[in-house]
RNA sequence: GCGGAUGUGGUGAAAUUGGUAGACACGCUAGACUUAGGAUCUAGUGCCGAGAGGUGUGCGGGUUCGAGUCCCUCCAUCCGCACCA
């Protein structure tokens, strides 16, 4: 008897299936170990190869953590709000949820047939009203607090109306002003707070929420008529279609993660991921420090704020420039200019992010015609407006240095602007030609600073600022704000109404506040989104809801909380359960939520932390994150304005367009012509230049796979040839998991002859099981051993790939030894069950266990003293000394 | 430009703390067995060489008794960010 996969892998999926093999609970008498995987969003594609490979590497880990005697917890679900489902709807007139349904009953089949270990019954989905409720919930809390830099953290924003009542909002108090609250708030004495109406009170707290609306630039895409986030912007095309997006200002709701900055910043630190994911989120919080420095308007009230990471240079300032958003560029300009710095701004404007992006060589710019003057020398220094200068960033205006700026040195030779040496260069150098940017060099021509070094400088001009209040010490970041209001239909409506133009929280008794039924997923004639053609959809029947629903990382910024206790109706999750489970030991997916979902999510952890909701502040301790696998596409070459195809080594004796040709119609690089010819009717009457063997050679090309590149191998067709077991322990020999490749099937022989192979060492010809009692065979035992630290070692540092291969080893020593002795099989099923579940099972039982429980059996124990006697020690001389060095062999 | 990663046979790769480089697998070569299969078994397979031997981990240098591994310079490829003051 062969070993047949395709029974027994039907017949333990329905075992573990049957008896709910995998349902954990909490168990407070075990460790925990919580292994997760990223949540897919279930497309209408379905799975392919790529997809199952970090799965297929957090359940073999989290078998071997149940094999260590964890209570492990390894849940799945389904990130199923999203753009595709609504974009579909639009075309179909289908109701997203329907779609979406279908979708997750496919994924579900191809997950279940590859044999993981999930406990289904913690199954979430991000667009369940029984799941959304409780994301809406996280949003009320986030609406109802604000963060406090005295405490250091969120608290309910009772506390700030206390603060208010009781000393109202002054000097006194400023240091509660972060960031831009700064600049739009006035200040109050507490009895005017205590006069102020409702509203008023309301539109100040606004500025403090850490959900909140505000104006503020956003990313609008025309083209999908919402906005998007910054990490959703590639370019200035929109990530997902490759629509233009512009910058408008706009009144949105938008989460307050600046606030969490530097704690952001510091929790890094503790966290167990790869150097490249932290550096990009370091990236992307872009911390510096430097000052704010104020320069005073001539002529007029007020000043010009900029913040510059160089005070050092303050004395060699020879303009100004300002964002052409600068809300005081209107207010500077002079009669005479205005024509000209109107023109500017307006082209500046209308500009998209695309080109601005584009073409960051050209420098352009206009003269305001006003001046400011120098905090220290007094002197008249210009205004201009300048498209170089970011409204984003910063204060949205710079004081420009040229002669130590690179940018400011451009802006100056262009424009014919003085250049002032103020820092004389540590090395040879010529400031003809460039500005020297170097942090090094001794400051001169600078009053107060001259003869200092640049790095004892800077702490200097800083001090002299503050002291004669020209500004003060300032640490900015390059974090913006979350926009979190999207206009479509297919996602958490906001739990927000409003009353008189003011929005109120619906209170948690309400929730959930449902996605209402719309006769069509587009936005309204005025542009309204979609929501607002749900017909009488009105809090208390009165007041009308918010019309944006939430973006799609909000319901994945917290589910792996929801996992931990997923039927719970009273709360996100109880406190008993998340204080068992914990943080997330381990995190598996794509490395390209580095700067999105892996931000936010730290973000709603912290807030959730201060609010006193879990007791853990970071959502993954360790993450892994698989590389991409890649799809080898075939080309055939269309000699061009006809219908022939010449084979790949003769293209180049014609003019040729390569053609993506589906790789099912391709075997070993060469083209199976009839099925070509069928494949799609416009080569039905194909002509074909063929080698000279007959045969038509197609070229390839490492390529993302995708559908359109025709290219795409799912798992189905692997698992039917040569069973799950087969492809599972494929995927992690093709190479280390977080390494990018390039996806072929051309090795997967080895691995399925290999698991032939253990069969046979159970069974003879004629499929009776043979397994001897009695003493265990001293060599068997040797090679038993050093298989068991070898997988355990590969297991612990996530080699899955050596660990397919030392397992391979071992067996063919088994085999050369002719070992059947039970004692040896008994532990080489239980190594293998994390890899290869299916055929494991099937061992266990024939060698006489109970089934379904070898995934619960003690990992065998390695013992030393059958190494001894068969390694070796090789002489080693260290510093003169020798030394034996003992190696297993 | 800045940051991160990678570079080892014909191919995917291994080498865990500086200690026999290329395990394991694919492929290939030769043979055995077979009513032919994508089966199994045996032997071989980094490169040069008939051989002894020499040589070899992107290039060049360094530290060391010893370097794929540590340090420096450079080169190539991939990924991320990019007018951030």
């Amino acid at each position: 008897m062969e070993y047949d996969f395709r029974e027994i892998e039907a017949r333990w999926q329905k075992f573990w299936s049957e008896h709910a093999t995998f349902k954990v609970a909490k168990d407070a008498s075990r460790k925990k170990y919580y292994v997760l995987d990223m949540f897919p969003y279930p497309s209408g594609a379905g799975l392919h190869v790529g997809h199952p490979l970090g799965y297929i590497a957090s359940d073999i880990f989290s078998r071997y953590k149940r094999l260590k005697g964890f209570n492990v917890l390894h849940p799945m679900g389904y990130d199923s709000f999203g753009l595709p489902a609504e974009q579909y709807a639009i075309q179909t007139g289908q109701h997203p949820a329907l779609t979406t349904e279908q979708n997750i009953a496919r994924y579900r089949q191809q997950m279940d047939q590859l044999g993981f270990c999930f406990d289904w019954e913690r199954e979430v989905r991000t667009s369940d009203s029984t799941y959304y409720r409780w994301t809406q919930w996280i949003f009320l809390e986030l609406f109802n607090s604000w963060y406090n830099p005295r405490t250091d953290k969120a608290e309910p924003i009772e506390t700030l109306v206390k603060l208010f009542s009781e000393e109202g909002l002054n000097l006194a108090v400023s240091d509660i002003l972060t960031g831009d609250i700064e600049k739009e708030l006035h200040t109050f004495s507490a009895k005017e707070w205590n006069a102020f109406t409702e509203a008023q009170k309301r539109e100040v707290l606004m500025h403090f929420r850490l959900a909140y609306l505000g104006e503020a630039y956003v990313n609008w895409c025309p083209a999908m008529g919402t906005v998007l986030a910054n990490d959703e912007v590639i370019n200035g095309v929109s990530e997902r279609g490759g629509h233009p997006v512009e910058r408008k200002l706009l009144k949105q709701w938008s989460m307050r993660i600046t606030a969490y900055s530097q704690r952001l910043l510091d929790g890094l630190e503790t966290l167990d991921w790869t150097e490249s994911i932290k550096e990009s989120q370091r990236n992307w919080i872009g911390r510096s420090e430097g000052a704010s420095v104020r320069f005073p308007i001539q002529g007029l009230e007020g000043s010009i704020e900029v913040f510059t990471t160089r005070p050092d240079t303050v004395f060699g300032v020879s303009f100004v420039t300002l964002a052409p958003e600068h809300e005081l560029v209107a207010k500077v300009t002079t009669a005479d200019r205005r024509d000209d710095v109107e023109a500017y701004v307006n082209t500046a404007k209308n500009r998209s992010e695309r080109e601005r992006m584009a073409d960051v060589n050209t420098i352009s710019g206009v003269f305001t015609g006003s001046y400011v003057s120098h905090p220290f020398t007094g002197q008249l220094i210009p205004i201009w407006v300048g498209d170089y200068v970011l409204v984003g960033y910063g204060t949205g205006a710079v004081m420009a240095v040229p002669a130590h700026d690179e940018r400011d040195y451009k802006f100056a030779m262009h424009f014919g602007l003085p250049i002032k040496q103020v820092i004389e260069p540590s090395r040879e150098f010529d400031l003809q030609k460039e500005a020297w940017t170097e942090k090094e060099g001794k400051v001169i021509n600078s009053d107060i600073l001259n003869g200092l070094e640049v790095k004892k400088a800077i702490p200097r001009a800083i001090d002299a600022i503050e002291k004669h209040g020209f500004g003060k010490r300032r640490i900015n970041y390059r974090l913006r704000d979350a926009v979190f209001g999207r206009q479509r239909y297919w996602g958490e409506p906001i739990p927000i109404y409003y009353k008189d133009g003011i929005p109120y929280a619906l209170s948690v008794e309400e929730l959930p506040l449902t996605l209402p039924e719309v006769d069509k997923y587009l936005p309204t004639e005025d542009g309204e989104p979609p929501l607002a053609r749900a017909a009488d959809w009105k809090y208390q029947g009165i007041y009308e809801y918010e019309h944006s629903t939430m973006p799609g990382w909000a319901g994945s910024s917290w589910y792996f909380l929801r996992y931990m206790d997923p039927q719970n109706s009273s709360s996100f999750a109880s406190k008993e359960e998340t204080a068992y489970w914990n943080q997330v030991d381990l995190y598996i997916g794509g490395a390209e939520h580095a700067t999105g979902h892996l931000l936010y999510s730290r973000f709603w952890t912290k807030v959730m932390f201060d609010l006193g909701h879990i007791s853990f502040q970071e959502p993954f301790q360790k993450m892994i994150n698989q590389g991409m696998i890649l799809g080898k596409s075939s080309f055939v070459y269309r000699i061009n304005s006809s219908n022939s195809f010449v084979t790949f080594s003769k293209k180049g004796d014609f003019e040729t367009t390569p053609i993506h040709a589906d790789i099912s119609l391709v075997d070993n690089g060469k083209l199976d012509i009839e099925g070509f010819r069928k494949w799609r009717p416009e080569f039905g009457g194909a002509e074909f230049i063929c080698e000279e063997d007959g045969s038509y050679v197609c070229g390839t090309e490492v390529e993302k796979m995708s559908k359109s590149k025709y290219n795409v191998q799912t798992p189905d067709e692997l698992v039917e040839k040569f069973g799950a077991d087969t492809l599972r322990m494929y995927e992690m020999f093709l190479g280390p998991l977080e390494q990018s490749k390039p996806w072929d099937t051309k090795g997967i022989n080895g691995v399925h002859n290999f698991l032939r192979k253990l069969w046979r060492l159970f069974h003879d010809q004629n499929g009776n099981v043979i397994v001897e009692n009695g003493e265990s065979p001293k060599e068997a035992l040797k090679t038993l051993h050093k298989t068991i630290k070898k997988m355990q070692d590969d297991l612990e540092r996530f080699s899955f790939n050596t660990g397919v291969s030392n397992f391979m080893i071992c067996v063919n020593e088994l085999t050369d030894l002719k070992c059947h002795n039970h004692s040896v099989l008994k532990e080489l099923v239980i190594m293998l069950s994390p890899y290869a579940p299916h055929i494991s099972e099937e061992l266990w039982t024939k060698l006489g266990y109970e089934a379904g429980t070898v995934g619960i059996q003690q990992f065998p124990a390695f013992n030393e003293s059958f190494l001894v006697e068969s390694s070796f020690a090789y002489p080693v001389s260290f510093n003169g000394k020798m030394r034996f060095k003992a190696e297993l062999s």
